[in-house]
DNA sequence: CATGTCATGTAAATTGTTACATGATTGT
DNA sequence: ACAATCATGTAACAATTTACATGACATG
């Protein structure tokens, strides 16, 4: 069902500019790393792919360096899939699934891991505050920008949205028992 | 790197009593399926495994029908399991993908993407509100109730932070341009 | 007697990461 | 000279879904 994306994913970031794999990678882990990854195993592949189905085009631009552009066919293809409603994906989210069976932990363990994800979404949330200022400084005029900071909005909507939760679930864990299970 | 989880989903689901496969499947549907998914592709190898493991033991209770109960060693396996932090998952969302490269789209466009994505989670949202009611009624004194609360209660903080979200950005769209890209 | 639910399973495909190999260039 | 970064690639592994096959039993 989840289409490759990655196929997309590149289509995009080269609507940005020529980029090389080794520049596609440091461009998912620097600028969608929150919201998306990319591997070295699937970006070399695809971008055959792609070149091979005439959505991209190749510029040797160095003896050991190969940069890719997106061709009209490459920006009909990403337009096609940008207007198609995103697909619900089914999530599995590892920390909701330990809490469903946490009777059988005390409530220090519970509390452990509650304040442990508590913690990681303290940090993202100054990561994404810290890229907000960043971003308007260094591109305050960039076309896109408005849509790069809609993205850092919904992370920081999630996040404090989480926050708020742990703290809510461990002050009524303090109301509960002590009790385990066995 | 996230080492066999459904293996403790299903250990998980077993220490709420005796299940087939069958009945693990419609567990994880009915009970799991807003922060996890399980399939029979899964579930009837990986039983084969935890029982020549000792995690779980057999009981056939029909001709064609054959329940697992969980063993000693598989409720410490769980229980092993349950106290290590969750790991930190790469997520991959395919809204915020498609939002970065919004700019090639026209506003109406962005906005029928946001207005979908907002409808699914006023969706999710009355849904989790309708749950949390039943649940409450049916099984007003579980032991695990709590847990089970503290989960939905997470999906609800998450829909209504990007129902808020959704209406922040579509907002933010009014006030911007209507042109598109080439 | 047809439809739906109960029940178990598997093969193939998909999607993706990890780990490695290789080597040039740049900066200290 | 050493480390870091630039650069391309692949093989192996892991996890998971999808689609199918099979058939009993229950209900209207």
């Amino acid at each position: 069902m989840p289409e490759k994306r990655t196929r997309y994913a590149i289509l995009g970031a080269l609507t940005l500019g020529r980029m090389s794999g080794y520049d596609l990678k440091r461009f998912a882990d620097q600028s969608l790393a929150h919201f998306w990854t990319e591997s070295y195993g699937q970006i070399y592949p695809i971008l055959k792919e792609l070149l091979k189905e005439g959505l991209i085009r190749e510029h040797r631009s160095g003896p050991r360096r190969t940069e890719y552009a997106i061709t009209p066919g490459g920006k009909a293809a990403l337009d096609e899939w940008l207007v198609r409603p995103a697909e619900h994906q089914a999530l599995r989210i590892e920390l909701l699934l330990k809490l469903f069976f946490a009777r059988r932990l005390t409530s220090a363990q519970v509390r452990a891991l509650l304040e442990e994800f508590r913690d990681q979404h303290v940090g993202r949330l100054a990561e994404f505050d810290a890229i907000e200022s960043d971003l308007e400084t260094r591109l305050g005029d960039h076309p896109d920008l408005p849509y790069w900071l809609m993205t850092l909005n919904y992370g920081q909507h999630v996040s404090r949205a989480l926050i708020e939760w742990s703290d809510q679930t461990l002050k009524e864990l303090g109301k509960q028992g002590r009790k385990r299970a066995t």
